[in-house]
This record gives C-alpha cells, sequence and structure tokens, in this order.
DNA sequence: TAAATAAAGGACAAAATTATCTTTTATTTT
DNA sequence: AAAATAAAAGATAATTTTGTCCTTTATTTA
C-alpha cells in the first residue's frame, strides 16, 4: 500500500511526537531504535519531512527532531504521504493507465475511486498527534 | 497500490474475458497490443494466471489465451490479485510491521483494516466478466 | 576559540521489480 | 512426418527502491 519510506515515515512521525508531547527532542539513533528502521535511510526520510515542515530538526549537540505544538496539531497522515509518495494513491489509475480521469475512465475506475476517496478521508482525518496520543493511552499494545 | 504485474494482469485479463465472450481465442501480441504493455514481461504474467486457472493458455498454431465460461462466471478480481501480489494487501500490516493482528494493532491498524476491508469487499465482488462488458456496452469510454 | 555532537548532503551498494532475449516444448497444418 | 506457429521456460538486463557509508556543516559546551 505505502512504500517502505512512507512506513518508515509514519512511524517515525509518531515516535517524534510522542517525544515532543513531552517537550523532548529525540535522535535519528533513538527513533531507528525506537521503530526498528534502517538508521541512514531513516535520515533521508526525515530530512524530506523537515524540509516540508511536517517536523523540525536541530544540530549540534542536544540536536534532534521535535514537533512545534502548532504541527503536532495540525499534521495529518496525509501529509506525511503526500510528501513521501508523491500523492500517487491520490492521483494515480488503479489500472496504471497514464491518467486517471472520471471522463475518460478505465474499466476500474468508479470502484477503484470509491476506495480512494476513503483512504483519502482515513488519510486527512487522522492526525499524527491522534496516534501519539493512541500509543500513549496504550490500552491495547498499539504499536510503532 | 497495485504492482505493474498486477495492473498489466488484470487489464489483460479483461481483454481475454471480453474476446472470450464471443467465443474467441487472443494472442500474446494482440494483448500486449490492445493494453498496451511490454510483451514479455506480459507472458510472464499470463503463464502465472495459467497455472492458477484463470485463465486457460494453448501453445501452437490458432493457440493463444481464452477463459472457459466458467472461468468468466466465477474469477474476481480478488483472484487475479492474490495471485500476482501475494495478497498482501489481505494480511500485511499498513505500517509494514511483521505481522499485522487485531490483538497486537498498530497505532494504524483500525484505521487500516476499515480501509483494507472495503477494498477487499470491492475486489471480491467485481468479476472479470463485469469489467468487460461494461467495456463493452461502453457507454463512457471505459478503457483499458 | 577548540572540541564534541548531531544532522545534512552526496556518493555508493544491494535488493527487488520490471523488462528483454533466446531456446525449448507443444500443437496444428500441410 | 515436416514445417510453422505460439506459449513455456530460463537466462539476462535495466530501473527503481531500499539501504549504507563517508564527508561537510551547523550548533553547543568546555
Ligand atoms: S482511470 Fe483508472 S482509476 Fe481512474
Ligand atoms: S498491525 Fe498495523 S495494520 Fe494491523
Amino acid at each position: 500500500m505505502f512504500s517502505k519510506a512512507c512506513e518508515y515515515g509514519i512511524r517515525a512521525t509518531v515516535q517524534i511526537a510522542l517525544q515532543s508531547e513531552k517537550g523532548l527532542r529525540i535522535g535519528l539513533k533513538e527513533i531507528s531504535n525506537a521503530i526498528d528502521s534502517p538508521e541512514p535511510f531513516t535520515a533521508k526520510i526525515l530530512q524530506q519531512l523537515a524540509k516540508n515542515d511536517i517536523i523540525i530538526s536541530s544540530k549540534g549537540p542536544t540536536g534532534g527532531y521535535e514537533m512545534s505544538s502548532n504541527q503536532l496539531s495540525t499534521i495529518m497522515l496525509s501529509d506525511i504521504v503526500k510528501t513521501l509518495d508523491c500523492d500517487l494513491i491520490y492521483t494515480g489509475c488503479g489500472l496504471g493507465l497514464a491518467t486517471c480521469d472520471a471522463k475518460n475512465p478505465c474499466v476500474l475506475h468508479f470502484q477503484f475511486d470509491d476506495i480512494r476517496e476513503q483512504l483519502k478521508k482515513m488519510l486527512e482525518n487522522t492526525s499524527i498527534q491522534q496516534l501519539a496520543r493512541s500509543r500513549e493511552s496504550g490500552d491495547t499494545l498499539l504499536r510503532l
């Protein structure tokens, strides 16, 4: 469904959010450890997320990654997916045709579009903070 | 969403169904032409579909691919996706964790599972024949 | 200001997916 | 039976995605 980059990106961002809610920064090593991801690959992903103002990075000692309270309250899953997966899910044809267009639909268009709309809604309505908090409260061992 | 192999597989199968409804076989070259796919890659995919009894292949002159009337009436999109994409959509964790398990869910599990169930239903309720016929009637330029 | 720390950036490598090419096997027609 | 046809099978190649390594840049602390 999502690329590896996107999967790691979501998991990493939730981890960052989790620390930011406590007012703490978290470094690359800790993130990779926490979410069990390859460290240098994760670094690349975090760079992209920082460039797109989804997280904030700081260099030097005490440096690391964090999210502003504004980011915490506004960043949605869809922002991460769009950044890392080039919103292909949003615009591409389910059968791989060059364009997806309701005026010139493929045989699967209407079925596919229905699912895509629901996925879209889910991604746009799920905030990182929400995921972090569900982890935090952790009634049911919500993993990362 | 789907792999290229799966996209070509669906498009090719619909094309075969379209001919089979007219009682005709169709060869690899014609299929690749019709759906605009790389010929040898398409051949590999058709081999897999034939092995899994989704289509029937015959060698020699007048050979080619076809679907039995039984296949035409029973094969669903889900059969093709399972064959070519190893039902990852069906069983894998949306965040890429090793397992997806409601008893030990990831932070996205319940949101993701909801979408997945709907996708599953769509794939299991959409037959190849249905797609072929919508193409055939073609009120709205339904592409392949 | 120097040393230490941590991310950024760029080059490189491995793996997986997609795509191609060649030879073999099965079937039909002559 | 021989020739022609078309898919199967297997080897090979290109591309994309994933993953690693090394050097540079920015920041903090001593
Ligand atoms: S045209 Fe294929 S999904 Fe829209
Ligand atoms: S555990 Fe992640 S989607 Fe089910």
